[in-house]
DNA sequence: ACTAATGTATTAGTTCTCTAATACACCCAG
DNA sequence: CTGGGTGTATTAGAGAACTAATACATTAGT
């Protein structure tokens, strides 16, 4: 698994970590099931502290990107099946009601937030091959 | 301006301000043009130091929510027609990437985001007499 | 010009976040 | 049961964030 971070740009190293592994995964570069480097691997490749890691695992875990077992080590979980449907919108709401407040303090409209949702949801991942 | 704030909710009390301020203005009560309180009244009716008010008004500001003058006082800026539309949609690009990301993780699809949406902000303004 | 009201700037102290150093606990192959 | 590999826990220190105390600068009315 290659990441990169960098020690400069303000954003702290666990969270880089966090997101870079949560892209790898929305992407299907990480599957379900596939083993995450262990924490001090991860670490010596990063140059950083072994804590560090822990911390950006312990992050995906909470959120149920991964799942660790002391010993064994860490993969990627099965989130797909893990949460009933109404669970995962229940998850999204938050998030869902920031863009919306944010929009509404723009003057945008919900059909303009939607059709920005499908450009950026069409940039993301160009379904080239269908 | 009626705010409430919790000094021990783990919520700085700035973002507390600037979070209820733009919602009274998403929610339309507050007008663009009107007067918000001076940092110093709403400062005392809080019981709090003058220079959070401050920093909560300058993070408002900052995001375009209001004007502030020295002497003159603070005011809900008119976002409506400060801002081109496009630049409008450039600031709503990171929180629409992130809905969308972890939306991915959820393994949830773009139109049931839509949907997601739709029913949010359907609840958000009930436009109940149509 | 004066004055009262407003936002602005400087400084400081406390608390929290981030990272690291180090030691501990668990699992599994041999 | 032992050893190497794994995640976990504790402690600490550097830095940033948050709030406050205090003084300064600008505006508008008189």
């Amino acid at each position: 698994m290659q990441l990169r971070i960098s020690l400069q740009d303000g954003t702290p190293i666990y969270q880089q970590i966090v997101e870079q592994v949560k892209y790898l995964v929305a992407a299907g570069r990480l599957k379900s099931g596939a083993d995450i480097p262990p924490i001090r691997v991860l670490a010596e490749q990063l140059r950083i502290n072994p804590n560090t890691v822990a911390r950006a695992y312990l992050e995906l875990q909470r959120e149920g990107i991964v799942s660790m077992r002391q010993g064994t080590g860490t993969t990627v979980a099965e989130v797909k099946t893990l949460l009933p449907r109404r669970e995962k919108l229940r998850l999204l709401g938050p998030p869902a009601d920031g863009l919306l407040t944010r929009a509404r303090h723009l003057d945008l409209s919900l059909e303009d937030v939607i059709a920005l949702l499908r450009e950026r949801d069409a940039a993301m991942h160009p379904e080239s091959t269908r």
